[in-house]
DNA sequence: TTTATGTTTAACTATATGGTTAAACCATTA
DNA sequence: TAATGGTTTAACCATATAGTTAAACATAAA
Protein backbone atom coordinates (compact mmCIF):
# COMPACT_ATOMS: atom_id res chain seq x y z
CA UNK A 1 0.00 0.00 0.00
CA UNK A 2 2.56 2.27 0.93
CA UNK A 3 4.28 1.36 -2.97
CA UNK A 4 1.10 2.82 -4.00
CA UNK A 5 0.79 5.86 -2.34
CA UNK A 6 3.75 6.67 -3.01
CA UNK A 7 3.19 6.62 -6.98
CA UNK A 8 0.43 7.91 -6.91
CA UNK A 9 1.68 10.91 -5.48
CA UNK A 10 4.69 11.36 -7.97
CA UNK A 11 2.28 10.96 -10.71
CA UNK A 12 0.41 14.19 -9.11
CA UNK A 13 2.94 15.75 -8.89
CA UNK A 14 4.33 14.91 -12.72
CA UNK A 15 0.71 15.46 -13.70
CA UNK A 16 0.88 19.30 -12.35
CA UNK A 17 4.18 19.52 -13.70
CA UNK A 18 3.38 18.99 -16.88
CA UNK A 19 0.15 21.41 -17.08
CA UNK A 20 2.04 24.21 -15.56
CA UNK A 21 5.06 24.29 -17.61
CA UNK A 22 3.48 23.72 -20.60
CA UNK A 23 1.54 26.81 -19.72
CA UNK A 24 4.52 28.98 -18.46
CA UNK A 25 7.60 27.47 -19.65
CA UNK A 26 10.34 27.20 -17.00
CA UNK A 27 10.91 30.45 -16.29
CA UNK A 28 7.68 31.15 -15.74
CA UNK A 29 6.71 28.53 -14.15
CA UNK A 30 6.19 28.44 -10.26
CA UNK A 31 6.92 25.74 -7.71
CA UNK A 32 3.79 27.08 -5.79
CA UNK A 33 1.56 27.22 -8.52
CA UNK A 34 3.16 22.94 -9.18
CA UNK A 35 2.35 22.07 -5.53
CA UNK A 36 -1.17 24.12 -5.86
CA UNK A 37 -2.56 22.21 -8.79
CA UNK A 38 -1.40 18.93 -7.70
CA UNK A 39 -2.93 19.54 -4.24
CA UNK A 40 -0.05 19.29 -1.99
CA UNK A 41 2.74 20.82 0.21
CA UNK A 42 5.18 22.56 -1.69
CA UNK A 43 8.26 20.69 0.22
CA UNK A 44 6.86 17.22 -1.13
CA UNK A 45 8.12 18.83 -4.75
CA UNK A 46 11.31 18.66 -3.66
CA UNK A 47 11.08 15.71 -1.80
CA UNK A 48 10.10 13.90 -4.88
CA UNK A 49 12.29 16.06 -7.39
CA UNK A 50 15.36 17.72 -5.96
CA UNK A 51 14.89 20.84 -7.61
CA UNK A 52 13.10 22.87 -9.72
CA UNK A 53 15.47 21.69 -12.77
CA UNK A 54 15.29 18.16 -11.99
CA UNK A 55 11.62 18.07 -12.34
CA UNK A 56 11.56 19.84 -15.56
CA UNK A 57 13.89 17.75 -17.07
CA UNK A 58 12.04 14.82 -16.10
CA UNK A 59 8.41 16.35 -17.51
CA UNK A 60 10.57 17.67 -21.26
CA UNK A 61 12.30 14.25 -21.33
CA UNK A 62 8.77 12.78 -20.93
CA UNK A 63 7.52 15.07 -23.47
CA UNK A 64 10.09 14.54 -26.08
CA UNK A 65 9.41 11.27 -25.79
CA UNK A 66 5.95 10.65 -26.42
CA UNK A 67 6.25 13.35 -29.09
CA UNK A 68 8.25 11.85 -31.32
CA UNK A 69 6.66 8.31 -30.66
CA UNK A 70 4.22 9.84 -32.94
CA UNK A 71 6.97 9.62 -35.73
CA UNK A 72 8.34 5.95 -35.60
CA UNK A 73 6.02 5.32 -38.39
CA UNK A 74 7.64 6.86 -40.57
CA UNK A 75 10.71 4.23 -40.46
CA UNK A 76 8.05 1.24 -40.87
CA UNK A 77 9.32 0.62 -44.76
CA UNK A 78 6.68 -2.37 -44.85
CA UNK A 79 3.85 1.07 -45.89
CA UNK A 80 4.53 3.09 -49.42
CA UNK A 81 5.38 6.39 -48.11
CA UNK A 82 1.67 7.93 -48.33
CA UNK A 83 0.14 5.01 -45.88
CA UNK A 84 2.72 6.40 -43.48
CA UNK A 85 2.00 9.43 -43.46
CA UNK A 86 -1.99 8.65 -42.76
CA UNK A 87 -1.15 6.85 -39.98
CA UNK A 88 1.12 9.40 -38.96
CA UNK A 89 -1.82 11.90 -38.99
CA UNK A 90 -4.05 9.49 -37.06
CA UNK A 91 -1.42 9.35 -34.56
CA UNK A 92 -0.29 12.83 -34.44
CA UNK A 93 -3.87 14.58 -33.96
CA UNK A 94 -5.14 12.06 -31.53
CA UNK A 95 -1.93 13.13 -28.98
CA UNK A 96 -2.25 16.37 -29.56
CA UNK A 97 -6.18 16.44 -28.90
CA UNK A 98 -4.73 14.96 -25.19
CA UNK A 99 -1.62 17.43 -25.24
CA UNK A 100 -2.85 20.35 -27.32
CA UNK A 101 0.60 22.46 -26.64
CA UNK A 102 2.92 20.05 -26.67
CA UNK A 103 4.37 20.87 -29.75
CA UNK A 104 5.10 24.67 -28.77
CA UNK A 105 6.47 22.94 -25.73
CA UNK A 106 9.01 21.81 -26.70
CA UNK A 107 9.78 24.25 -29.82
CA UNK A 108 9.87 27.27 -27.00
CA UNK A 109 11.55 25.36 -24.83
CA UNK A 110 14.72 23.97 -27.04
CA UNK A 111 14.40 27.36 -28.52
CA UNK A 112 15.04 28.97 -25.11
CA UNK A 113 17.67 26.73 -23.84
CA UNK A 114 19.32 25.20 -27.08
CA UNK A 115 22.58 24.21 -25.44
CA UNK A 116 20.84 22.23 -22.34
CA UNK A 117 18.60 20.52 -24.23
CA UNK A 118 20.54 19.85 -27.70
CA UNK A 119 21.62 16.31 -26.37
CA UNK A 120 18.63 15.49 -24.85
CA UNK A 121 16.80 16.13 -28.24
CA UNK A 122 19.55 14.71 -30.24
CA UNK A 123 19.18 11.25 -28.65
CA UNK A 124 15.23 11.41 -28.46
CA UNK A 125 14.32 12.82 -31.67
CA UNK A 126 17.61 11.07 -33.32
CA UNK A 127 16.33 10.55 -37.21
CA UNK A 128 13.25 9.98 -36.49
CA UNK A 129 11.66 12.97 -38.32
CA UNK A 130 13.90 13.08 -41.06
CA UNK A 131 12.84 9.61 -41.75
CA UNK A 132 10.37 11.42 -43.80
CA UNK A 133 12.19 13.35 -45.38
CA UNK A 134 14.29 10.06 -47.02
CA UNK A 135 11.95 7.64 -47.50
CA UNK A 136 10.28 10.81 -49.42
CA UNK A 137 13.44 11.23 -51.77
CA UNK A 138 13.28 7.45 -52.21
CA UNK A 139 9.86 7.09 -53.85
CA UNK A 140 10.17 9.92 -55.81
CA UNK A 141 13.23 8.29 -57.37
CA UNK A 142 11.19 5.60 -57.86
CA UNK A 143 8.56 7.15 -59.57
CA UNK A 144 6.00 6.17 -56.73
CA UNK A 145 5.06 9.83 -55.68
CA UNK A 146 5.28 13.52 -57.36
CA UNK A 147 8.47 15.57 -57.47
CA UNK A 148 8.07 17.88 -54.65
CA UNK A 149 10.27 19.47 -52.06
CA UNK A 150 10.38 17.17 -49.18
CA UNK A 151 11.41 19.81 -46.79
CA UNK A 152 8.97 21.98 -47.22
CA UNK A 153 6.19 18.98 -47.20
CA UNK A 154 7.44 17.83 -43.80
CA UNK A 155 6.94 21.38 -42.77
CA UNK A 156 3.56 21.94 -44.08
CA UNK A 157 2.45 18.61 -42.52
CA UNK A 158 3.58 19.30 -39.20
CA UNK A 159 1.75 22.86 -39.62
CA UNK A 160 -1.19 21.82 -40.84
CA UNK A 161 -1.62 19.20 -37.74
CA UNK A 162 0.23 21.16 -34.90
CA UNK A 163 -1.48 24.89 -35.19
CA UNK A 164 -5.31 24.26 -35.30
CA UNK A 165 -4.29 23.04 -31.50
CA UNK A 166 -2.05 25.19 -30.38
CA UNK A 167 -4.11 28.30 -32.05
CA UNK A 168 -7.29 26.59 -30.43
CA UNK A 169 -8.14 29.86 -27.43
CA UNK A 170 -7.81 31.96 -29.92
CA UNK A 171 -9.84 30.77 -32.70
CA UNK A 172 -12.67 30.17 -30.34
CA UNK A 173 -12.88 33.79 -29.65
CA UNK A 174 -12.97 34.69 -33.11
CA UNK A 175 -15.71 32.74 -34.09
CA UNK A 176 -17.51 33.21 -30.83
CA UNK A 177 -17.68 36.84 -31.48
CA UNK A 178 -19.22 36.08 -34.74
CA UNK A 179 -21.88 34.19 -33.40
CA UNK A 180 -20.71 30.82 -34.64
CA UNK A 181 -19.50 28.09 -32.90
CA UNK A 182 -16.21 26.68 -32.45
CA UNK A 183 -17.34 22.78 -31.69
CA UNK A 184 -19.76 22.89 -34.09
CA UNK A 185 -17.11 24.33 -36.96
CA UNK A 186 -14.22 22.00 -35.74
CA UNK A 187 -13.60 18.81 -34.90
CA UNK A 188 -10.32 16.11 -34.80
CA UNK A 189 -12.00 14.18 -37.52
CA UNK A 190 -12.64 17.46 -40.07
CA UNK A 191 -9.04 18.18 -39.76
CA UNK A 192 -7.94 14.61 -39.94
CA UNK A 193 -9.87 14.39 -43.30
CA UNK A 194 -8.46 18.01 -44.37
CA UNK A 195 -4.95 17.29 -44.14
CA UNK A 196 -5.20 13.94 -45.51
CA UNK A 197 -6.85 15.77 -48.52
CA UNK A 198 -3.66 17.76 -48.43
CA UNK A 199 -1.12 14.81 -48.11
CA UNK A 200 -3.04 13.69 -51.43
CA UNK A 201 -3.15 16.56 -53.11
CA UNK A 202 0.89 16.93 -52.59
CA UNK A 203 1.89 13.52 -53.06
CA UNK A 204 -0.38 12.04 -55.01
CA UNK A 205 0.47 11.09 -59.08
CA UNK B 1 17.86 67.00 -28.46
CA UNK B 2 15.95 66.43 -25.22
CA UNK B 3 13.07 64.94 -26.81
CA UNK B 4 14.69 62.64 -29.15
CA UNK B 5 16.48 61.33 -26.47
CA UNK B 6 13.48 61.03 -25.12
CA UNK B 7 12.00 58.93 -27.42
CA UNK B 8 15.10 57.02 -28.15
CA UNK B 9 15.42 55.50 -24.89
CA UNK B 10 11.51 55.16 -24.85
CA UNK B 11 12.15 52.74 -28.21
CA UNK B 12 14.64 51.40 -26.69
CA UNK B 13 12.70 49.94 -23.87
CA UNK B 14 10.01 48.92 -26.33
CA UNK B 15 12.20 46.77 -28.74
CA UNK B 16 14.21 45.42 -25.19
CA UNK B 17 10.39 44.47 -23.71
CA UNK B 18 8.78 43.03 -26.94
CA UNK B 19 12.20 40.68 -27.17
CA UNK B 20 11.87 39.34 -23.88
CA UNK B 21 8.41 39.49 -23.46
CA UNK B 22 7.97 37.39 -26.32
CA UNK B 23 10.29 34.98 -25.22
CA UNK B 24 9.23 34.52 -22.04
CA UNK B 25 5.83 35.81 -21.44
CA UNK B 26 4.59 38.14 -18.63
CA UNK B 27 5.42 35.86 -16.34
CA UNK B 28 8.13 34.34 -17.37
CA UNK B 29 10.24 37.61 -18.58
CA UNK B 30 12.26 39.90 -15.87
CA UNK B 31 12.24 43.79 -15.50
CA UNK B 32 16.29 43.45 -15.10
CA UNK B 33 16.23 41.41 -18.23
CA UNK B 34 14.72 43.96 -20.46
CA UNK B 35 16.73 46.95 -18.96
CA UNK B 36 20.20 44.65 -19.74
CA UNK B 37 18.48 44.40 -23.07
CA UNK B 38 17.82 48.04 -23.85
CA UNK B 39 21.00 48.90 -21.85
CA UNK B 40 19.76 51.24 -19.24
CA UNK B 41 19.27 51.24 -15.36
CA UNK B 42 15.93 48.97 -14.40
CA UNK B 43 14.64 52.31 -12.58
CA UNK B 44 14.28 53.56 -16.17
CA UNK B 45 12.04 51.37 -17.25
CA UNK B 46 9.45 52.43 -14.03
CA UNK B 47 10.41 55.91 -14.73
CA UNK B 48 9.02 55.20 -18.73
CA UNK B 49 6.25 53.08 -17.82
CA UNK B 50 5.07 52.69 -14.52
CA UNK B 51 5.20 49.13 -13.76
CA UNK B 52 5.87 45.67 -15.84
CA UNK B 53 2.10 44.79 -16.28
CA UNK B 54 1.66 48.91 -18.22
CA UNK B 55 5.12 47.71 -19.89
CA UNK B 56 3.65 44.91 -21.07
CA UNK B 57 -0.19 46.28 -22.01
CA UNK B 58 1.80 48.43 -24.31
CA UNK B 59 3.63 45.61 -26.22
CA UNK B 60 0.83 43.61 -26.22
CA UNK B 61 -1.31 45.88 -27.37
CA UNK B 62 1.38 47.18 -30.52
CA UNK B 63 1.58 42.90 -31.49
CA UNK B 64 -2.70 43.08 -31.78
CA UNK B 65 -2.53 46.40 -33.92
CA UNK B 66 0.37 44.99 -36.66
CA UNK B 67 -0.71 41.13 -36.44
CA UNK B 68 -4.68 42.12 -37.18
CA UNK B 69 -3.14 44.77 -39.25
CA UNK B 70 -2.24 42.18 -41.69
CA UNK B 71 -6.06 41.04 -42.20
CA UNK B 72 -7.13 44.21 -43.24
CA UNK B 73 -6.99 43.20 -46.86
CA UNK B 74 -9.86 40.89 -46.39
CA UNK B 75 -12.26 43.58 -46.66
CA UNK B 76 -11.12 44.92 -49.50
CA UNK B 77 -14.19 43.79 -51.46
CA UNK B 78 -13.18 45.07 -54.53
CA UNK B 79 -10.84 42.40 -55.27
CA UNK B 80 -11.89 38.24 -55.46
CA UNK B 81 -11.32 36.55 -51.89
CA UNK B 82 -8.37 33.87 -53.95
CA UNK B 83 -6.73 37.74 -54.98
CA UNK B 84 -7.50 38.81 -51.18
CA UNK B 85 -6.13 35.92 -50.01
CA UNK B 86 -2.64 36.06 -51.92
CA UNK B 87 -2.24 39.13 -50.68
CA UNK B 88 -2.70 38.05 -47.01
CA UNK B 89 -0.40 35.77 -47.47
CA UNK B 90 2.07 38.14 -48.85
CA UNK B 91 1.70 40.49 -46.35
CA UNK B 92 2.00 38.03 -43.25
CA UNK B 93 5.03 36.07 -44.24
CA UNK B 94 6.85 39.39 -44.69
CA UNK B 95 5.65 40.67 -41.39
CA UNK B 96 6.32 37.13 -39.55
CA UNK B 97 9.74 37.10 -41.36
CA UNK B 98 10.09 40.14 -39.02
CA UNK B 99 8.45 38.99 -35.88
CA UNK B 100 8.77 35.05 -36.44
CA UNK B 101 7.20 34.26 -32.82
CA UNK B 102 4.27 36.90 -33.06
CA UNK B 103 1.30 34.58 -33.51
CA UNK B 104 1.87 32.32 -30.90
CA UNK B 105 2.91 34.95 -28.33
CA UNK B 106 -0.53 37.01 -28.97
CA UNK B 107 -1.75 32.97 -28.67
CA UNK B 108 -0.07 31.88 -25.39
CA UNK B 109 -0.67 35.35 -23.52
CA UNK B 110 -4.38 35.70 -24.81
CA UNK B 111 -5.20 31.80 -23.13
CA UNK B 112 -2.75 32.71 -20.02
CA UNK B 113 -4.90 35.18 -19.32
CA UNK B 114 -8.37 35.50 -21.32
CA UNK B 115 -10.14 37.70 -18.97
CA UNK B 116 -7.71 40.26 -18.95
CA UNK B 117 -7.25 40.42 -22.62
CA UNK B 118 -10.61 39.72 -23.95
CA UNK B 119 -12.06 43.54 -24.54
CA UNK B 120 -8.10 44.22 -26.03
CA UNK B 121 -8.31 41.60 -28.36
CA UNK B 122 -12.17 42.19 -29.29
CA UNK B 123 -11.64 45.98 -30.15
CA UNK B 124 -8.35 45.21 -32.12
CA UNK B 125 -9.70 42.16 -34.23
CA UNK B 126 -13.48 43.29 -34.22
CA UNK B 127 -14.49 40.93 -37.42
CA UNK B 128 -11.35 41.26 -39.52
CA UNK B 129 -10.57 37.77 -38.55
CA UNK B 130 -14.08 36.22 -40.06
CA UNK B 131 -14.15 38.73 -43.17
CA UNK B 132 -12.64 35.99 -44.58
CA UNK B 133 -14.90 33.65 -43.34
CA UNK B 134 -17.62 36.30 -44.35
CA UNK B 135 -15.99 36.08 -47.92
CA UNK B 136 -15.99 32.74 -48.71
CA UNK B 137 -19.30 32.02 -48.32
CA UNK B 138 -20.20 34.92 -50.38
CA UNK B 139 -18.40 33.67 -53.06
CA UNK B 140 -19.06 29.78 -52.60
CA UNK B 141 -22.46 31.31 -52.83
CA UNK B 142 -22.21 32.46 -56.47
CA UNK B 143 -20.19 29.85 -57.46
CA UNK B 144 -17.00 31.64 -57.83
CA UNK B 145 -14.90 29.39 -55.56
CA UNK B 146 -15.86 25.37 -54.97
CA UNK B 147 -17.38 24.64 -52.17
CA UNK B 148 -15.40 24.20 -48.79
CA UNK B 149 -15.28 24.45 -45.01
CA UNK B 150 -14.31 28.05 -44.64
CA UNK B 151 -13.71 28.04 -40.97
CA UNK B 152 -11.40 24.81 -41.77
CA UNK B 153 -9.75 26.91 -44.85
CA UNK B 154 -9.00 29.74 -42.33
CA UNK B 155 -7.25 27.38 -39.95
CA UNK B 156 -5.40 25.80 -42.74
CA UNK B 157 -4.58 28.90 -43.80
CA UNK B 158 -2.91 30.40 -40.85
CA UNK B 159 -1.23 27.08 -39.92
CA UNK B 160 0.41 26.68 -43.00
CA UNK B 161 2.07 30.46 -42.54
CA UNK B 162 2.67 30.59 -38.58
CA UNK B 163 4.27 27.31 -38.16
CA UNK B 164 7.12 27.33 -40.36
CA UNK B 165 8.62 30.57 -37.98
CA UNK B 166 7.64 28.84 -34.81
CA UNK B 167 8.83 25.67 -35.07
CA UNK B 168 11.72 26.73 -37.21
CA UNK B 169 14.31 26.31 -34.25
CA UNK B 170 13.33 22.87 -33.89
CA UNK B 171 13.26 22.20 -37.83
CA UNK B 172 16.97 23.45 -38.02
CA UNK B 173 17.94 21.24 -35.47
CA UNK B 174 16.72 17.93 -37.15
CA UNK B 175 17.94 19.02 -40.58
CA UNK B 176 21.19 20.34 -39.25
CA UNK B 177 21.70 16.63 -37.25
CA UNK B 178 21.15 15.04 -40.98
CA UNK B 179 23.87 17.71 -42.35
CA UNK B 180 21.48 19.29 -44.54
CA UNK B 181 21.21 23.33 -44.22
CA UNK B 182 17.38 25.03 -43.06
CA UNK B 183 18.59 28.42 -44.98
CA UNK B 184 19.21 25.94 -48.26
CA UNK B 185 15.53 23.86 -47.99
CA UNK B 186 13.81 27.23 -46.45
CA UNK B 187 12.91 30.53 -47.71
CA UNK B 188 10.11 32.56 -47.41
CA UNK B 189 9.60 32.75 -51.69
CA UNK B 190 9.18 29.03 -51.98
CA UNK B 191 6.81 29.11 -48.42
CA UNK B 192 4.66 31.86 -50.19
CA UNK B 193 4.36 29.34 -53.47
CA UNK B 194 3.54 26.55 -51.83
CA UNK B 195 0.84 28.12 -49.61
CA UNK B 196 -0.57 29.81 -52.35
CA UNK B 197 -0.50 26.75 -54.57
CA UNK B 198 -2.82 25.51 -51.16
CA UNK B 199 -4.94 27.78 -51.83
CA UNK B 200 -5.62 27.37 -55.30
CA UNK B 201 -6.10 23.72 -54.68
CA UNK B 202 -8.57 24.45 -52.11
CA UNK B 203 -10.82 27.64 -53.46
CA UNK B 204 -9.92 26.81 -57.52
CA UNK B 205 -12.33 25.43 -59.40
C1' DT C 1 27.16 81.43 -14.43
C1' DT C 2 23.06 80.08 -12.20
C1' DT C 3 18.63 78.06 -12.17
C1' DA C 4 15.14 74.96 -13.57
C1' DT C 5 13.61 70.80 -15.61
C1' DG C 6 13.70 66.50 -17.33
C1' DT C 7 16.67 62.15 -17.41
C1' DT C 8 19.50 58.53 -15.41
C1' DT C 9 21.58 56.00 -11.80
C1' DA C 10 22.93 53.55 -7.33
C1' DA C 11 21.11 52.10 -3.31
C1' DC C 12 17.36 50.63 -1.06
C1' DT C 13 12.70 48.18 0.45
C1' DA C 14 9.15 44.76 0.50
C1' DT C 15 7.65 40.71 -1.20
C1' DA C 16 7.86 36.40 -3.92
C1' DT C 17 10.15 32.39 -4.79
C1' DG C 18 13.16 28.21 -4.61
C1' DG C 19 14.82 25.41 -1.39
C1' DT C 20 15.77 23.33 3.63
C1' DT C 21 14.70 21.44 8.10
C1' DA C 22 12.76 19.39 11.89
C1' DA C 23 8.81 17.69 13.57
C1' DA C 24 4.44 15.23 12.86
C1' DC C 25 2.12 11.57 10.66
C1' DC C 26 1.04 7.26 9.14
C1' DA C 27 1.49 2.24 8.09
C1' DT C 28 3.98 -1.97 8.82
C1' DT C 29 6.38 -5.22 11.68
C1' DA C 30 8.79 -7.05 15.80
C1' DT D 1 2.27 -2.02 22.15
C1' DA D 2 6.62 -0.06 20.67
C1' DA D 3 9.86 0.60 17.21
C1' DT D 4 10.98 1.50 12.40
C1' DG D 5 10.96 3.90 8.12
C1' DG D 6 8.92 6.13 4.53
C1' DT D 7 5.72 10.22 3.74
C1' DT D 8 3.82 14.81 4.56
C1' DT D 9 3.62 19.24 6.61
C1' DA D 10 4.51 23.95 8.83
C1' DA D 11 7.94 26.99 9.64
C1' DC D 12 12.00 28.52 8.14
C1' DC D 13 16.06 30.66 5.26
C1' DA D 14 18.49 32.87 1.42
C1' DT D 15 18.09 34.91 -2.70
C1' DA D 16 15.67 37.00 -6.68
C1' DT D 17 12.61 40.23 -8.22
C1' DA D 18 9.33 44.27 -8.75
C1' DG D 19 9.16 48.59 -7.42
C1' DT D 20 10.82 53.20 -4.76
C1' DT D 21 13.73 57.02 -3.55
C1' DA D 22 17.01 60.43 -3.36
C1' DA D 23 20.82 62.04 -5.39
C1' DA D 24 23.63 62.89 -9.58
C1' DC D 25 23.65 64.32 -14.25
C1' DA D 26 22.69 66.89 -18.38
C1' DT D 27 20.63 70.41 -21.06
C1' DA D 28 18.41 74.57 -22.00
C1' DA D 29 16.83 79.05 -20.47
C1' DA D 30 17.50 83.22 -17.50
Amino acid sequence: MKKLVETSTEEKIMEAAKEVFMKYGLYGARMQDIANTAGINKALLHYYFRNKEKLFDKVFEGALQKYFQQMDVFSDSSLPIKERVFKYVDNILLFLSEYPQMSIFIIKEFSINPELFREKVQAVKRDKAVRLIQALEEEMATGKIKKIDPVLFMINLHSLCSYPFIGEPLFKHALKAQGKDWNKDFSQEKLNLSVKKFVEFSLGK
